[in-house]
DNA sequence: GACGCCTAATTGTAAGACAATTATAATCGG
DNA sequence: CCGATTATAATTGTCTTACAATTAGGCGTC
């Protein structure tokens, strides 16, 4: 059990006091002596826990106004997560299997939502035409992220869009090495899921969306295909959902 | 065009120094004092950065071993999402949309080792026993966390289960006002799921679990059957301590 | 009333000191 | 000679104090 340390604490604490009196974002925090008062430590603990926060957009801080409730983005987030290499966490099997779950998840929400409000299928549509003109790969892997987030942000499950910012940011250094030929490939792949969505057919779409993410793991699959003999062809699963 | 503190910018600059030096998770940093010294700030401002760091697991700090270069795990980032979670007060029907996506998103990978390991079937069992001789609401209210987050770890996708922790965690708040008559009657659901489960039938599981789930959205739209569509901002009850 | 200056409150940074922790070396017992 | 224990020292963790930098809000002048 890693003991935690006391600006560790005091930034528990702060959350805590953020949520007991239900603060939102703009609205106003005690000064970091007063905090350093009620928590009965140095101010220097203070501004360590409220700096840290303040990297994460959680808190924000300023000369003589003082401290106040931030308004959280991933953004912030994946700017200091940009760092690829580090996040070697979880094998990529793992990590599909989680896309796939949230990102399939939230299509049945995607399908209704664009049928009230075009305007979800034209902003997707404009992610992927911005994808066909991008030239240097860099672009490719920004909008690729762009696409896929603002796939399930299209469901209106923030909470789930939130998660799944994050998993595209660990997911991202498996997309380092694409071939531009391989990406060029998934492009249609995206078209065809939006329109299938469109449509209100938010079952194909989940047959389509799992198998576009499944050409990871068959890229891996044959990168060791010296290991043990597996089943390829996989198609596993689609999710049956929605009960009524 | 929001000007950088010194402490951003150390934090910058340590972000560089671990790419350009190519360091992977558990190489060794710098002491404190040397990056200060190399960047010409003092201590305070170092500190202040790597603490900001540690927070997010990039980088890990321990007397007389100095820094290091530290594993992003998710249960790391969870702490960054409860933020998330705690500002944005999501409505109770997204947060089950969220859990409905996520517990039976992992269902078919834990019928798949149900079939392997008989140990998994056993533990969700002991679990849901546990649950039948409940006799305070608090015991069943932590069971019932248990056993959902249980569920979801057994499908062995960990950033989904550390995710589901979240998830759990703060959908607390509205199991609090469920009749005990009500939550006896879970308990025969969770064990159809799991037994459903042990047949192999996850698609049978995942109708079970959503029913399961959406009690309590019919129970929401009981409540206030009067009130139309109001979001009504909900109230009553918050955790007191962090969730570790 | 509008504009600019002044003041004070608050964060930002610094230096120094000491406590807490722990890897490493030194010591001791067998 | 080796294992366990103790002592040492290096490093982070915390506190205190001090001062610089920034800026919101008041004051005064026109």
């Amino acid at each position: 059990m890693p003991k935690l340390s006391k600006s560790e604490l005091v930034a528990a604490k702060l959350r805590n006091y953020i949520i007991n009196k239900r603060l939102k974002p703009g609205d106003r925090l005690p000064t970091e002596g007063e905090l350093a008062e009620q928590f009965g430590v140095s101010r220097v603990s203070v501004r360590e826990a409220t700096k840290a926060l303040g990297f994460l957009g959680i808190v924000d801080a300023a000369p003589r106004r003082g401290l106040s409730v931030g308004k959280v983005s991933m953004k912030r987030l994946s700017r200091y997560l940009s760092f690829h290499f580090a996040l070697a966490d979880y094998p990529l099997d793992e990590l599909i299997d989680t896309r796939i779950v949230v990102e399939t998840g939230g299509l049945r929400q995607v399908a209704e939502r664009m049928a009230k409000d075009p305007s979800i299928y034209e902003e997707l549509n404009a992610v992927n035409d911005k994808l066909r003109r991008a030239t240097k790969k860099s672009e490719w892997l920004q909008g690729e992220v762009q696409f896929h987030c603002l796939l399930v942000a299209s469901s209106g499950v923030r909470a789930l869009a939130a998660f799944n910012d994050l998993v595209q940011v660990f997911f991202q250094k498996f997309r380092a090495d694409f071939s531009r030929s391989r990406w060029k490939n998934g492009i249609p792949g995206h078209q065809e899921i939006i329109d299938t969505l469109r449509e209100g057919e938010y079952q194909t779409a989940t047959t389509l969306l799992t198998t576009h993410i499944n050409v990871h793991r068959d890229r891996d699959k044959i990168l060791k295909r010296k290991s043990k003999k597996s089943d390829a062809a996989s198609a596993s699963a689609l999710n049956g959902r929605s009960p009524a």
